[in-house]
RNA sequence: GGAGCUGUGGUGUAGUGGUUAACAUGUCGGCCUGUCAAGCCGAAGAUCGCGGGUUCAAGUCCCGUCAGCUCCGCCA
C-alpha cells in the first residue's frame, strides 16, 4: 500500500469495546456533512458504517483534507475510538454507540459523483443500476442479496459434502441436443463448420457419473438456455445439480428437504418445517390449476360436473358432453364486485384460453347472474352448498375441457389472491408435486414429448407399453410459494426402457446413436438404477429474499432482450476472429 | 413472433394542445463545532429517448422506431 494506513479493524463489529483504541479503516466515504468547524464523514466497508468525526483541534491536516473530500472517495483513516456524546448516539447504526476521531486522512482515490443515489430507497431505473452495477451493487440491499446468496450456497455444499457427496465438473463446451430448449451454440476453430453447444444442464453427465460409480454427486452447474427472458428466466442461471444411484423418490425428497431446511435455518436463520406436502399431478391441477399451486391461501377450485350432470344451461352441458368438467372457485366476499371488476376477471380468462367466465353474485337478496335463469333450483342449491357459497360471494364458473378449466380457474385464483390480499408474503410456503405424466401428446409434431425429460422413469412400464398417454413418471418438482425452484426424477437405467422411451418421442434409431449413442453404450455396463433432482438456485435465493426477480440476486445479469447493460455484450467481432472459426454473418 | 406499460435537468417525479417546462433531491459556491437524509443562503443544470406527421401552436395528439420492464408464445 502507498501510504502507511493498512486496516486494522472492519468497521461491523466495532463497538463500546474498543473505546480508547486507535482502528484504522479503510473505505468509501458514504456521506459526509460539513459543519464548518467540524466535518461527520459515514465511512463504510463491507461490512457497514461507522461516523468519522474530522475535528481540526484533534488533526487540522486531516481536517483540511476531509473539507475536500467527496461521497465515494476511497479513503483510509486512523484514529482513537470514543463512545460518542450523551445525546448524540445515533441507534439506525450498528455502530451508532462509538465514533472514529480522525488524527489521519489518506485519500486512496477520488471518485465522481455517483449518477444515481446509493443510499436511498429511490427505484432507480434498472437500466442505469445494470450500467453501472459496481456501483449498484455497494447498495445495502444488493450486498445483502449477494451475502445471502453465498451463505446458502455455502450451506447447500457443506450439507452435500457431509451426506457423502462430491463436487464433479462437467463440461461447459458440449454436445447439442435434439430435445428441450434452443442451444447456444459455440463455433469449433479446430472444426470448420462445426459447434459446441453450452448446456441446458449436465443432465446426461451425471448420469453418466452415475455409471462411473460416483454414486453421491453434485455440482453447483450454470446453465445455458436461449429462450426469452422473464423475471425469474435469464439465459444463463444456476442449478444445484444433484444426483445418487441406489435410491428412489423418497430418498431424493428427504434429501432435498434436509437441505433446504438447513439452508434457511443457516443462511437467514428460519425454521422450515418438514416434511414438505406432498401432491400429486392430477391433485394440484384439479385443486390449484396449476402444477406449481401457490397454497400461501385456499380459495381452492371445486369440481361441480358430477352435480351438473343434467343441466340445460348449454354452456355446462356442452363442456360436459365434449368429456369436459365444470369448476368453481368461491371468491369469498367478493359479492360487491363492480360490473367492471367482474368484467375485468372475464377478459383474464378470456386471455387464458377460456370461452367465457359465468358468475354468481350470492347476496342477501338473492342471487344475481346472467346464468341463473338457466339452472334449476335444486342446481343451483347443489352449488351453493357445494361451494359453501354465503351471502356476500361471488362464485366463478369455467366449463371446457379439464386443461382450460383448469389454466382459467387457476390464473383466476392467483389473479385474486393477490387483488384481495390473501397472501401472507412472510410465508416460505414448499410443496412437491408428484406423479407427472410422462408423455404428453404434440399435435403440431404429431409426436409425444416427455413432460420432463426423455430419461424419465416411468412408474410403470407395462403402462408406457398398453398406454403410453396414461402413463405417469416417476418425476418431482419443488415449488416454494407458487413457483417452480426445482424438479428431478428417478432415470432409465436400462438399455432397452431408454429405447422404448426414445421411440415413443419419434426419435429413429439412427438419431438415437447419433445424439444419445454415448448414454445407450453406458448403460450397457452396469448402469446403477438412479435419480436426483436440480434446484435453481437463482429462483430459491430471489424468494428467500424477498424480491421478484432473479435480477436482484445476480451480480450481472442480463436485461430482457439478453444484453448486458455493462459490457455491451453481445458485440460485434472482428472480421479476423469470424475467419477464424469459418463464420460469415448474413446480417449486414 | 405477439400484447401492454414506461421514457421530461445527474436521479426521482409533476406537467388541460397555448407565457420563460415545475418540484424534490443531488452537484457547485458561501456561512456554520454535534450532525447522522445536517441546516441556512446563492448558482448552475433539460433542445422533454429518436424520426416523421397533424396543428397557427406539440413534452402533451397520431404513426414509426429504439431502450427498459411485465406478460403470452417459447423455456425437454
Amino acid at each position: 500500500m502507498q501510504n502507511n494506513l493498512k486496516r486494522t479493524h472492519h468497521i461491523q463489529g466495532l463497538g463500546l469495546e474498543h473505546a480508547g483504541q486507535r482502528v484504522v479503516l479503510n473505505g468509501w466515504v458514504n456521506t459526509r456533512r460539513d459543519h464548518g468547524g467540524l466535518i461527520f464523514v459515514d465511512l463504510r466497508d463491507r461490512s457497514g458504517l461507522i461516523q468519522v468525526v474530522f475535528n481540526p483541534d484533534i488533526s487540522k491536516a486531516a481536517f483540511d483534507l476531509a473539507e475536500r473530500i467527496r461521497n465515494e472517495y476511497v479513503i483510509a483513516i486512523a484514529g482513537l475510538v470514543n463512545p460518542r456524546p450523551e445525546g448524540t448516539v445515533n441507534p439506525n447504526l450498528e455502530t451508532g454507540q462509538i465514533e472514529v476521531f480522525a488524527s489521519e486522512l489518506v485519500v486512496l482515490n477520488g471518485a465522481k459523483t455517483p449518477p444515481f443515489y446509493l443510499d436511498d430507497d429511490v427505484e432507480v431505473d434498472e437500466g442505469l443500476r445494470l450500467r453501472y452495477r459496481y456501483l449498484d451493487l455497494r447498495r445495502q440491499e444488493m450486498k445483502n442479496n449477494l451475502l445471502l446468496r453465498h451463505k446458502v450456497v455455502r450451506s447447500l455444499r457443506g450439507f452435500l459434502d457431509e451426506q457423502g457427496f462430491i463436487d464433479i465438473e462437467t463440461p461447459i463446451l458440449t454436445a447439442s441436443t435434439p430435445e428441450g430448449a434452443r442451444d447456444y451454440l459455440v463455433p469449433s476453430r479446430v472444426h470448420p463448420g462445426e459447434f459446441y453447444a453450452l448446456p441446458q444442464s449436465p443432465q446426461l453427465f451425471k448420469q453418466i457419473l452415475m455409471v462411473a460409480g460416483m454414486e453421491r454427486y453434485y455440482q453447483v452447474a450454470r446453465c445455458f438456455r436461449d429462450e426469452d427472458l422473464r423475471a425469474d428466466r435469464q439465459p444463463e442461471f444456476t442449478q444445484l445439480d444433484i444426483e445418487m444411484s441406489f435410491i428412489d423418490e423418497d430418498d431424493v425428497i428427504g434429501l432435498s428437504e434436509a437441505m433446504i431446511s438447513r439452508a434457511y435455518k443457516e443462511a437467514l436463520n428460519l425454521e422450515i418445517a418438514t416434511p414438505f406436502p406432498r401432491l400429486t399431478y392430477q391433485e394440484a391441477m384439479t385443486t390449484y390449476g396449476s402444477d406449481k399451486p401457490d397454497n400461501r391461501f385456499e380459495m381452492h377450485i371445486q369440481d361441480l360436473t358430477d352435480l351438473l350432470q343434467d343441466s340445460e344451461f348449454k354452456v355446462f352441458a356442452a363442456a360436459i358432453k365434449n368429456k369436459g368438467v365444470v369448476r368453481a372457485l368461491n371468491a369469498k366476499g367478493c359479492a360487491s364486485f363492480s360490473r367492471k371488476e367482474i368484467d375485468d376477471l372475464s377478459q383474464k380468462a378470456t386471455g387464458l384460453g377460456a370461452k367465457g367466465l359465468a358468475w354468481i353474485q350470492v347476496t342477501a337478496e338473492g342471487m344475481k347472474s346472467p346464468i341463473i335463469k338457466f339452472l334449476t333450483a335444486e342446481e343451483i342449491q347443489a352449488i351453493i352448498s357445494h361451494l359453501d357459497a354465503e351471502p356476500g360471494d361471488l362464485l366463478l364458473f369455467s366449463a371446457d375441457t379439464e386443461e382450460v378449466v383448469a389454466r382459467v380457474l387457476g390464473g383466476i385464483r392467483l389473479e385474486l389472491g393477490q387483488r384481495l390480499n390473501l397472501i401472507d408474503e412472510s410465508l416460505h410456503s414448499f410443496l412437491w408435486v408428484t406423479e407427472f405424466p410422462l408423455l404428453e401428446w404434440d399435435e403440431d409434431e404429431k409426436r409425444y414429448v416427455a413432460v420432463h425429460h426423455p430419461f424419465t422413469s416411468p412408474r410403470d412400464p407395462e403402462l408406457l407399453e398398453l398406454e403410453p398417454q396414461n402413463a405417469t413418471a416417476m418425476a418431482y418438482d419443488l415449488v416454494l410459494n407458487g413457483t417452480e425452484i426445482g424438479g428431478g426424477s428417478i432415470r432409465i437405467h436400462q438399455h432397452s426402457l431408454q429405447q422404448k422411451m426414445f421411440s415413443l418421442q419419434g426419435l429413429s434409431p439412427q438419431e438415437v446413436e447419433t445424439k444419445f449413442g454415448f448414454l445407450m453404450e453406458a448403460f450397457e455396463y452396469g448402469a446403477p438404477p438412479h435419480g436426483g433432482i436440480a434446484l435453481g438456485i437463482d429462483r430459491l435465493v430471489m424468494l428467500m429474499a424477498g424480491r421478484d426477480s432473479i435480477r436482484d440476486v445476480i451480480a450481472f445479469p442480463k436485461t430482457q432482450s439478453a444484453s448486458c447493460p455493462l459490457t455491451q455484450a453481445p458485440s460485434m467481432v472482428s472480421e479476423k476472429q469470424l475467419q477464424e472459426i469459418n463464420i460469415k454473418t448474413i446480417i449486414k
